[in-house]
DNA sequence: ATGTAC
Protein backbone atom coordinates (compact mmCIF):
# COMPACT_ATOMS: atom_id res chain seq x y z
CA UNK A 1 0.00 0.00 0.00
CA UNK A 2 1.38 3.43 -0.87
CA UNK A 3 1.85 5.90 1.51
CA UNK A 4 3.54 9.26 1.02
CA UNK A 5 4.75 11.03 4.35
CA UNK A 6 3.60 14.41 4.42
CA UNK A 7 4.92 16.05 7.69
CA UNK A 8 6.20 14.87 11.06
CA UNK A 9 3.50 12.14 12.23
CA UNK A 10 0.91 12.58 9.12
CA UNK A 11 1.24 10.06 6.84
CA UNK A 12 -0.96 9.78 3.52
CA UNK A 13 -2.47 7.24 1.54
CA UNK A 14 -3.27 9.19 -2.36
CA UNK A 15 -6.50 8.00 -3.98
CA UNK A 16 -6.67 4.93 -5.81
CA UNK A 17 -9.33 4.96 -8.29
CA UNK A 18 -9.29 1.27 -9.42
CA UNK A 19 -10.09 0.64 -5.75
CA UNK A 20 -12.39 2.97 -5.62
CA UNK A 21 -11.49 5.09 -3.21
CA UNK A 22 -13.46 8.74 -3.14
CA UNK A 23 -10.83 10.65 -0.40
CA UNK A 24 -7.40 9.30 0.50
CA UNK A 25 -6.25 8.03 3.69
CA UNK A 26 -4.85 10.04 6.27
CA UNK A 27 -2.76 8.16 8.71
CA UNK A 28 -1.31 10.49 12.15
CA UNK A 29 1.72 8.13 13.29
CA UNK A 30 5.08 8.17 14.16
CA UNK A 31 7.75 6.23 11.82
CA UNK A 32 8.37 3.91 14.50
CA UNK A 33 4.43 3.17 14.20
CA UNK A 34 4.21 3.32 10.87
CA UNK A 35 6.77 0.03 10.27
CA UNK A 36 4.49 -2.08 12.55
CA UNK A 37 0.99 -0.80 10.98
CA UNK A 38 2.17 -1.69 7.64
CA UNK A 39 2.73 -5.28 8.42
CA UNK A 40 -0.76 -6.36 9.34
CA UNK A 41 -2.85 -5.41 6.07
CA UNK A 42 -4.29 -2.09 8.55
CA UNK A 43 -3.65 0.40 5.63
CA UNK A 44 -5.92 -1.95 3.03
CA UNK A 45 -8.67 -1.61 5.57
CA UNK A 46 -7.62 2.60 5.55
CA UNK A 47 -7.81 2.42 2.44
CA UNK A 48 -11.52 0.14 1.65
CA UNK A 49 -13.42 2.99 4.30
CA UNK A 50 -12.06 5.35 1.63
CA UNK A 51 -14.43 3.79 -0.64
CA UNK A 52 -17.90 4.52 1.36
CA UNK A 53 -20.63 6.07 -0.60
CA UNK A 54 -20.65 10.23 0.85
CA UNK A 55 -17.37 9.78 3.02
CA UNK A 56 -15.54 13.54 3.55
CA UNK A 57 -11.96 14.63 3.65
CA UNK A 58 -10.28 11.54 4.15
CA UNK A 59 -10.51 8.31 5.56
CA UNK A 60 -8.48 8.18 9.16
CA UNK A 61 -6.50 6.38 10.69
CA UNK A 62 -5.14 7.22 15.04
CA UNK A 63 -1.72 6.15 16.01
CA UNK A 64 -3.41 3.27 18.05
CA UNK A 65 -4.43 1.93 15.20
CA UNK A 66 -4.80 -1.99 14.59
CA UNK A 67 -6.63 -4.55 12.45
CA UNK A 68 -10.26 -5.06 13.57
CA UNK A 69 -13.99 -5.89 11.42
CA UNK A 70 -14.23 -4.53 8.08
CA UNK A 71 -12.40 -1.22 9.17
CA UNK A 72 -9.61 -0.81 11.61
CA UNK A 73 -9.55 0.21 15.26
CA UNK A 74 -8.01 3.09 15.26
CA UNK A 75 -10.21 4.52 12.52
CA UNK A 76 -12.71 7.65 11.81
CA UNK A 77 -15.27 8.16 9.01
CA UNK A 78 -17.40 10.38 8.42
CA UNK A 79 -20.29 10.78 5.50
CA UNK A 80 -22.51 12.90 4.38
CA UNK A 81 -26.08 12.20 6.67
CA UNK A 82 -27.71 12.90 2.99
CA UNK A 83 -25.78 11.24 0.46
CA UNK A 84 -23.88 8.63 2.10
CA UNK A 85 -24.05 5.16 4.46
CA UNK A 86 -23.62 4.43 8.06
CA UNK A 87 -21.65 1.34 8.26
CA UNK A 88 -22.14 -1.06 11.61
CA UNK A 89 -18.27 -2.31 10.76
CA UNK A 90 -17.38 1.64 11.53
CA UNK A 91 -18.37 1.50 15.29
CA UNK A 92 -17.38 -2.11 16.05
CA UNK A 93 -19.24 -4.82 17.93
CA UNK A 94 -18.95 -3.35 21.48
CA UNK A 95 -21.23 -0.24 20.79
CA UNK A 96 -20.49 2.62 22.94
CA UNK A 97 -17.66 0.73 24.45
CA UNK A 98 -15.97 3.43 26.66
CA UNK A 99 -14.45 4.62 29.58
CA UNK A 100 -14.83 6.91 32.43
CA UNK A 101 -12.32 8.34 35.07
CA UNK A 102 -13.29 9.42 38.70
CA UNK A 103 -11.35 11.20 40.82
CA UNK A 104 -11.39 11.29 45.06
CA UNK A 105 -10.44 13.65 47.56
CA UNK A 106 -7.82 11.84 48.82
CA UNK A 107 -4.32 11.26 48.41
CA UNK A 108 -2.64 7.97 48.05
CA UNK A 109 -0.26 9.23 50.91
CA UNK A 110 -3.04 8.77 53.23
CA UNK A 111 -4.53 5.04 52.00
CA UNK A 112 -4.76 3.07 54.91
CA UNK A 113 -5.55 -0.02 53.59
CA UNK A 114 -3.74 -2.69 51.69
CA UNK A 115 -3.78 -2.94 47.70
CA UNK A 116 -4.51 -6.28 47.55
CA UNK A 117 -7.61 -6.53 49.57
CA UNK A 118 -9.34 -3.42 48.11
CA UNK A 119 -8.42 -5.52 44.85
CA UNK A 120 -9.63 -8.43 46.19
CA UNK A 121 -13.05 -6.46 47.53
CA UNK A 122 -13.24 -4.87 43.92
CA UNK A 123 -13.21 -8.13 42.54
CA UNK A 124 -16.18 -9.60 45.02
CA UNK A 125 -18.64 -6.94 44.22
CA UNK A 126 -17.71 -6.40 40.17
CA UNK A 127 -19.33 -9.15 38.36
CA UNK A 128 -17.33 -10.06 35.62
CA UNK A 129 -16.43 -12.64 32.63
CA UNK A 130 -17.65 -13.23 29.37
CA UNK A 131 -21.24 -13.99 29.29
CA UNK A 132 -21.75 -13.20 32.64
CA UNK A 133 -24.82 -11.69 34.50
CA UNK A 134 -25.05 -9.54 37.45
CA UNK A 135 -27.54 -8.75 40.63
CA UNK A 136 -29.68 -6.39 38.61
CA UNK A 137 -32.26 -8.12 36.51
CA UNK A 138 -34.95 -6.06 34.38
CA UNK A 139 -37.85 -6.96 32.48
CA UNK A 140 -37.99 -5.90 29.12
CA UNK A 141 -40.33 -2.70 30.25
CA UNK A 142 -37.91 -1.86 32.61
CA UNK A 143 -35.12 -2.58 30.26
CA UNK A 144 -36.84 -0.58 27.33
CA UNK A 145 -36.49 2.86 29.54
CA UNK A 146 -32.91 2.17 29.69
CA UNK A 147 -32.59 1.96 25.93
CA UNK A 148 -34.48 5.17 25.90
CA UNK A 149 -32.75 6.71 28.98
CA UNK A 150 -28.79 5.67 29.23
CA UNK A 151 -27.62 7.23 31.97
CA UNK A 152 -30.30 8.95 33.30
CA UNK A 153 -32.16 5.77 34.48
CA UNK A 154 -29.14 4.54 36.87
CA UNK A 155 -29.61 7.98 38.25
CA UNK A 156 -33.02 7.80 38.45
CA UNK A 157 -32.85 4.33 40.20
CA UNK A 158 -30.42 5.37 42.66
CA UNK A 159 -26.88 4.55 40.76
CA UNK A 160 -25.83 8.07 41.03
CA UNK A 161 -26.62 12.14 40.59
CA UNK A 162 -27.23 14.41 38.12
CA UNK A 163 -23.87 16.00 38.21
CA UNK A 164 -22.99 12.07 36.78
CA UNK A 165 -25.07 12.97 33.46
CA UNK A 166 -23.02 16.61 33.03
CA UNK A 167 -19.83 14.61 33.22
CA UNK A 168 -20.65 11.92 30.70
CA UNK A 169 -20.59 12.41 26.48
CA UNK A 170 -23.77 13.45 25.35
CA UNK A 171 -25.19 13.74 28.67
CA UNK A 172 -25.10 10.00 28.92
CA UNK A 173 -27.98 9.16 25.82
CA UNK A 174 -28.99 9.62 22.28
CA UNK A 175 -31.93 10.87 21.83
CA UNK A 176 -32.14 8.40 18.65
CA UNK A 177 -32.79 5.21 20.20
CA UNK A 178 -35.78 3.70 19.38
CA UNK A 179 -36.35 0.26 21.89
CA UNK A 180 -39.13 -1.36 19.14
CA UNK A 181 -35.72 -1.06 16.68
CA UNK A 182 -33.77 -3.94 18.87
CA UNK A 183 -34.41 -7.73 18.19
CA UNK A 184 -35.74 -10.20 21.18
CA UNK A 185 -32.46 -11.54 20.98
CA UNK A 186 -30.52 -8.41 22.27
CA UNK A 187 -33.03 -7.80 25.00
CA UNK A 188 -32.90 -11.61 26.09
CA UNK A 189 -28.70 -10.86 26.26
CA UNK A 190 -29.72 -7.73 27.93
CA UNK A 191 -31.68 -8.95 30.81
CA UNK A 192 -28.90 -9.68 33.63
CA UNK A 193 -26.38 -8.13 32.05
CA UNK A 194 -26.43 -4.34 33.66
CA UNK A 195 -23.41 -2.78 35.87
CA UNK A 196 -21.25 -5.87 34.82
CA UNK A 197 -17.65 -5.59 33.19
CA UNK A 198 -17.51 -8.01 30.59
CA UNK A 199 -13.95 -9.72 29.58
CA UNK A 200 -11.10 -8.98 26.99
CA UNK A 201 -9.35 -5.28 27.59
CA UNK A 202 -12.73 -4.38 29.70
CA UNK A 203 -11.76 -3.51 33.26
CA UNK A 204 -12.19 -1.30 36.67
CA UNK A 205 -9.05 0.33 38.35
CA UNK A 206 -7.78 2.02 41.01
CA UNK A 207 -5.01 4.05 40.41
CA UNK A 208 -3.53 7.68 41.36
CA UNK A 209 -2.16 10.97 39.36
CA UNK A 210 1.23 10.36 38.87
CA UNK A 211 2.63 13.35 36.80
CA UNK A 212 0.42 16.57 36.19
CA UNK A 213 1.79 17.80 32.73
CA UNK A 214 -0.75 21.27 32.19
CA UNK A 215 -0.92 22.66 36.06
CA UNK A 216 -3.58 25.21 34.70
CA UNK A 217 -6.04 22.19 32.90
CA UNK A 218 -5.47 20.22 36.21
CA UNK A 219 -6.31 22.68 38.68
CA UNK A 220 -9.46 23.56 36.96
CA UNK A 221 -10.48 19.95 36.78
CA UNK A 222 -9.77 20.20 40.67
CA UNK A 223 -6.88 17.19 40.16
CA UNK A 224 -3.56 17.05 42.12
CA UNK A 225 -0.66 14.36 41.96
CA UNK A 226 -1.13 11.62 43.92
CA UNK A 227 -4.56 11.76 43.93
CA UNK A 228 -6.35 8.57 44.30
CA UNK A 229 -8.38 7.57 41.05
CA UNK A 230 -11.15 4.93 39.68
CA UNK A 231 -10.85 4.05 35.59
CA UNK A 232 -13.88 1.91 34.29
CA UNK A 233 -13.43 0.40 30.87
CA UNK A 234 -16.98 -1.49 29.19
CA UNK A 235 -19.15 -1.42 26.82
CA UNK A 236 -22.79 -2.45 26.24
CA UNK A 237 -22.03 -6.57 26.40
CA UNK A 238 -23.85 -9.15 24.70
CA UNK A 239 -26.86 -6.61 23.72
CA UNK A 240 -24.93 -4.22 21.81
CA UNK A 241 -22.73 -7.81 20.02
CA UNK A 242 -26.20 -8.69 19.20
CA UNK A 243 -26.95 -4.95 18.15
CA UNK A 244 -24.16 -5.58 15.45
CA UNK A 245 -24.79 -8.90 14.31
CA UNK A 246 -28.37 -8.54 13.51
CA UNK A 247 -27.31 -5.47 11.66
CA UNK A 248 -24.35 -6.59 9.44
CA UNK A 249 -26.59 -9.59 8.57
CA UNK A 250 -29.61 -6.73 7.18
CA UNK A 251 -26.80 -4.25 5.33
CA UNK A 252 -25.54 -7.62 3.59
CA UNK A 253 -28.73 -8.60 1.86
CA UNK A 254 -29.96 -4.63 1.21
CA UNK A 255 -26.13 -3.60 -0.29
CA UNK A 256 -27.87 -5.20 -3.87
CA UNK A 257 -31.16 -3.39 -3.11
CA UNK A 258 -29.37 -0.14 -2.96
CA UNK A 259 -26.34 -0.96 -5.79
CA UNK A 260 -23.90 -0.25 -3.32
CA UNK A 261 -20.52 -2.41 -3.67
CA UNK A 262 -18.40 -2.36 -1.23
CA UNK A 263 -13.83 -4.19 -1.24
CA UNK A 264 -14.71 -5.72 1.41
CA UNK A 265 -18.47 -7.42 2.75
CA UNK A 266 -17.30 -7.10 6.14
CA UNK A 267 -17.80 -3.18 5.05
CA UNK A 268 -21.86 -3.97 4.95
CA UNK A 269 -23.54 -0.68 5.00
CA UNK A 270 -26.86 1.56 4.14
CA UNK A 271 -27.70 5.14 3.29
CA UNK A 272 -27.96 6.73 6.64
CA UNK A 273 -31.51 7.88 5.49
CA UNK A 274 -32.74 4.22 4.27
CA UNK A 275 -35.40 2.39 6.12
CA UNK A 276 -32.18 0.16 7.26
CA UNK A 277 -30.30 2.82 7.91
CA UNK A 278 -32.44 4.75 10.16
CA UNK A 279 -33.45 1.55 12.22
CA UNK A 280 -29.37 0.64 12.41
CA UNK A 281 -29.16 4.37 14.29
CA UNK A 282 -31.92 3.90 16.31
CA UNK A 283 -30.66 0.80 17.75
CA UNK A 284 -27.42 1.24 18.09
CA UNK A 285 -28.37 4.30 19.90
CA UNK A 286 -30.10 1.68 22.56
CA UNK A 287 -27.30 -0.02 22.52
CA UNK A 288 -25.34 2.99 23.39
CA UNK A 289 -27.68 4.02 25.96
CA UNK A 290 -27.38 0.42 27.83
CA UNK A 291 -23.69 1.21 27.84
CA UNK A 292 -23.79 4.74 29.48
CA UNK A 293 -26.12 2.97 31.96
CA UNK A 294 -23.79 -0.06 32.49
CA UNK A 295 -20.87 2.61 32.89
CA UNK A 296 -22.55 4.56 35.43
CA UNK A 297 -23.92 1.40 37.67
CA UNK A 298 -20.44 0.16 37.90
CA UNK A 299 -18.97 3.40 39.12
CA UNK A 300 -21.67 3.21 41.86
CA UNK A 301 -20.85 -0.59 42.97
CA UNK A 302 -17.15 0.50 42.47
CA UNK A 303 -17.15 3.58 44.74
CA UNK A 304 -19.37 2.07 47.47
CA UNK A 305 -16.93 -0.87 48.04
CA UNK A 306 -14.05 1.63 48.45
CA UNK A 307 -16.10 3.32 50.69
CA UNK A 308 -16.48 0.15 52.44
CA UNK A 309 -12.83 -1.25 52.42
CA UNK A 310 -11.42 2.15 53.57
CA UNK A 311 -14.29 3.13 56.18
CA UNK A 312 -14.78 6.52 54.63
CA UNK A 313 -17.76 8.71 54.24
CA UNK A 314 -19.00 9.66 50.97
CA UNK A 315 -18.60 13.16 51.75
CA UNK A 316 -14.97 12.45 52.80
CA UNK A 317 -13.88 10.86 49.92
CA UNK A 318 -15.68 13.25 47.58
CA UNK A 319 -16.48 11.03 44.23
CA UNK A 320 -16.27 13.26 41.30
CA UNK A 321 -17.09 11.89 37.66
CA UNK A 322 -14.24 14.11 35.39
CA UNK A 323 -15.71 12.73 32.30
CA UNK A 324 -17.30 9.59 30.41
CA UNK A 325 -16.05 9.08 26.84
CA UNK A 326 -17.44 6.90 24.34
CA UNK A 327 -14.93 5.72 21.62
CA UNK A 328 -17.34 2.93 19.72
CA UNK A 329 -20.27 4.64 18.16
CA UNK A 330 -21.35 6.95 15.64
CA UNK A 331 -22.68 10.78 16.17
CA UNK A 332 -24.35 13.03 13.56
CA UNK A 333 -22.53 16.07 14.24
CA UNK A 334 -21.76 19.62 11.78
CA UNK A 335 -18.73 20.40 10.25
CA UNK A 336 -17.66 23.07 7.23
CA UNK A 337 -16.98 21.09 4.16
CA UNK A 338 -15.80 23.44 0.90
CA UNK A 339 -17.25 26.25 2.95
CA UNK A 340 -20.97 24.55 3.61
CA UNK A 341 -21.76 23.54 6.07
CA UNK A 342 -23.20 19.84 6.33
CA UNK A 343 -24.74 17.25 8.30
CA UNK A 344 -22.22 14.13 8.75
CA UNK A 345 -22.31 10.96 10.60
CA UNK A 346 -18.92 10.37 12.56
CA UNK A 347 -18.20 7.18 12.87
CA UNK A 348 -15.35 6.25 15.40
CA UNK A 349 -14.37 3.01 15.92
CA UNK A 350 -11.51 2.76 18.73
CA UNK A 351 -11.34 6.59 18.36
CA UNK A 352 -12.67 9.30 21.10
CA UNK A 353 -14.25 12.19 20.66
CA UNK A 354 -12.03 15.37 21.56
CA UNK A 355 -13.82 18.89 21.55
CA UNK A 356 -12.01 22.15 20.96
CA UNK A 357 -12.50 24.72 23.93
CA UNK A 358 -15.75 26.49 23.10
CA UNK A 359 -17.55 24.21 21.45
CA UNK A 360 -21.41 24.43 21.54
CA UNK A 361 -22.07 20.81 22.47
CA UNK A 362 -19.77 21.25 25.66
CA UNK A 363 -21.19 21.53 29.09
CA UNK A 364 -20.50 24.61 30.90
CA UNK A 365 -17.95 23.01 33.36
CA UNK A 366 -15.60 22.62 30.13
CA UNK A 367 -16.16 25.20 28.00
CA UNK A 368 -13.32 27.29 28.27
CA UNK A 369 -10.70 24.44 28.88
CA UNK A 370 -12.33 22.20 26.27
CA UNK A 371 -13.37 18.18 26.66
CA UNK A 372 -11.49 15.56 29.02
CA UNK A 373 -10.28 13.26 26.81
CA UNK A 374 -9.59 10.16 28.36
CA UNK A 375 -6.82 7.36 27.00
CA UNK A 376 -6.49 3.98 29.04
CA UNK A 377 -2.88 2.54 28.58
CA UNK A 378 -2.21 -1.11 29.47
CA UNK A 379 -2.75 -2.68 32.65
CA UNK A 380 1.19 -2.50 33.65
CA UNK A 381 1.48 1.32 32.64
CA UNK A 382 0.07 4.17 32.52
CA UNK A 383 -2.96 6.13 30.98
CA UNK A 384 -3.32 10.02 30.41
CA UNK A 385 -5.97 12.32 30.41
CA UNK A 386 -5.86 14.83 28.14
CA UNK A 387 -7.80 18.13 26.46
CA UNK A 388 -9.36 18.38 23.16
CA UNK A 389 -7.29 20.85 20.88
CA UNK A 390 -7.47 23.61 18.18
CA UNK A 391 -6.78 20.97 15.43
CA UNK A 392 -8.86 18.17 15.96
CA UNK A 393 -11.78 20.05 14.21
CA UNK A 394 -9.37 20.48 10.68
CA UNK A 395 -7.50 17.28 10.78
CA UNK A 396 -10.06 14.64 12.35
CA UNK A 397 -13.26 15.28 12.99
CA UNK A 398 -12.69 16.69 16.79
CA UNK A 399 -11.35 13.23 17.31
CA UNK A 400 -8.14 11.40 19.29
CA UNK A 401 -7.03 8.31 19.97
CA UNK A 402 -8.87 5.95 22.08
CA UNK A 403 -6.14 3.96 23.91
CA UNK A 404 -2.72 2.04 23.49
CA UNK A 405 -3.19 0.05 20.79
CA UNK A 406 -2.38 -3.61 20.21
CA UNK A 407 1.08 -4.29 19.15
CA UNK A 408 0.56 -8.26 19.33
CA UNK A 409 -3.20 -10.11 18.28
CA UNK A 410 -4.80 -11.66 20.40
CA UNK A 411 -3.54 -15.42 19.78
CA UNK A 412 0.27 -14.21 19.69
CA UNK A 413 0.02 -12.46 23.28
CA UNK A 414 -1.20 -15.66 24.68
CA UNK A 415 1.67 -17.26 22.51
CA UNK A 416 3.87 -15.49 23.77
CA UNK A 417 3.48 -15.04 27.45
CA UNK A 418 3.34 -18.78 27.67
CA UNK A 419 3.69 -20.25 30.95
CA UNK A 420 4.18 -16.81 32.55
CA UNK A 421 2.53 -15.69 35.69
CA UNK A 422 1.45 -11.73 34.29
CA UNK A 423 -0.39 -11.40 37.81
CA UNK A 424 2.82 -11.94 39.60
CA UNK A 425 4.82 -9.85 37.59
CA UNK A 426 2.52 -7.12 38.05
CA UNK A 427 2.69 -8.01 41.73
CA UNK A 428 6.46 -7.03 42.09
CA UNK A 429 5.63 -3.74 40.50
CA UNK A 430 3.20 -2.67 43.05
CA UNK A 431 -0.02 -3.27 40.94
CA UNK A 432 -2.69 -5.93 42.14
CA UNK A 433 -4.76 -7.53 39.09
CA UNK A 434 -7.28 -10.22 39.66
CA UNK A 435 -9.00 -11.85 36.78
CA UNK A 436 -11.68 -13.96 35.95
CA UNK A 437 -10.49 -15.44 32.83
CA UNK A 438 -7.33 -17.30 32.75
CA UNK A 439 -6.43 -16.33 29.44
CA UNK A 440 -7.72 -12.80 29.53
CA UNK A 441 -4.47 -11.73 31.61
CA UNK A 442 -2.10 -13.39 28.61
CA UNK A 443 -3.70 -11.38 25.86
CA UNK A 444 -3.77 -8.13 28.07
CA UNK A 445 -0.54 -8.65 28.77
CA UNK A 446 1.77 -5.13 28.60
CA UNK A 447 3.67 -6.54 25.78
CA UNK A 448 0.66 -6.93 23.75
CA UNK A 449 0.44 -3.63 23.67
CA UNK A 450 2.08 -0.54 22.60
CA UNK A 451 3.71 2.41 24.67
CA UNK A 452 0.37 4.69 25.27
CA UNK A 453 2.87 7.28 25.76
CA UNK A 454 4.13 6.91 21.98
CA UNK A 455 0.29 6.92 20.80
CA UNK A 456 -0.22 10.21 22.95
CA UNK A 457 2.76 11.86 21.72
CA UNK A 458 1.50 11.65 18.06
CA UNK A 459 -2.13 13.76 19.22
CA UNK A 460 -0.20 16.04 21.88
CA UNK A 461 2.20 17.19 19.15
CA UNK A 462 -0.49 17.43 15.96
CA UNK A 463 -2.83 19.32 18.84
CA UNK A 464 -5.69 17.19 18.32
CA UNK A 465 -5.70 16.84 21.62
CA UNK A 466 -3.28 17.83 24.77
CA UNK A 467 -1.81 16.00 27.65
CA UNK A 468 -3.16 16.76 31.32
CA UNK A 469 -1.83 14.54 33.25
CA UNK A 470 -0.44 10.83 33.97
CA UNK A 471 -2.28 8.15 35.77
CA UNK A 472 -0.45 4.67 37.35
CA UNK A 473 -2.45 1.28 37.91
CA UNK A 474 -2.22 0.65 41.58
CA UNK A 475 -5.62 -2.52 41.48
CA UNK A 476 -7.00 -3.82 38.50
CA UNK A 477 -10.11 -5.81 37.94
CA UNK A 478 -10.30 -7.70 34.53
CA UNK A 479 -12.93 -10.65 33.14
C1' DA B 1 -15.61 -7.19 21.85
C1' DT B 2 -18.74 -11.83 22.19
C1' DG B 3 -23.51 -17.26 25.34
C1' DT B 4 -14.86 -17.00 21.57
C1' DA B 5 -19.42 -22.03 16.59
C1' DC B 6 -25.57 -22.24 14.99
Amino acid sequence: MKLVRKEKFIYEIPIDKELGMRVPGLVFASEDMIESIETEGVLQQVANAATLPGIQKASIAMPDIHYGYGLPIGGVVATDVDEGVITPGGVGFDINCGVRLITFDISIDDLNVDLESLAKKLYRNIPCGVGEGGKIKVKKQELKQVLKKGARWAVENGFGNERDLEATESYGFLASADPEAVSNKAYERGYDQLGTLGSGNHFVEIGCVETILNKDVAEKWGLFEKQLTLLIHTGSRGLGHQVCTDFLGIFEKSLLKYGISVPDKQLACAPVKSPEGNKYLAALSCAANFAWANRQILMHLSIETIMEVLNISRKLLNPRLVYDVAHNIVKFERYEIDGKERLLAVHRKGATRALPPNHEELPDMYKDTGQPVIIPGDMGRYSYLLVGGKKAEELSFNSACHGAGRKLSRHKAIKMAQDRNIAEELKLKGIFVISRGKRTLKEEMPEAYKDVSDVVDVVDYLDIAKKVLKLRPLCVIKG
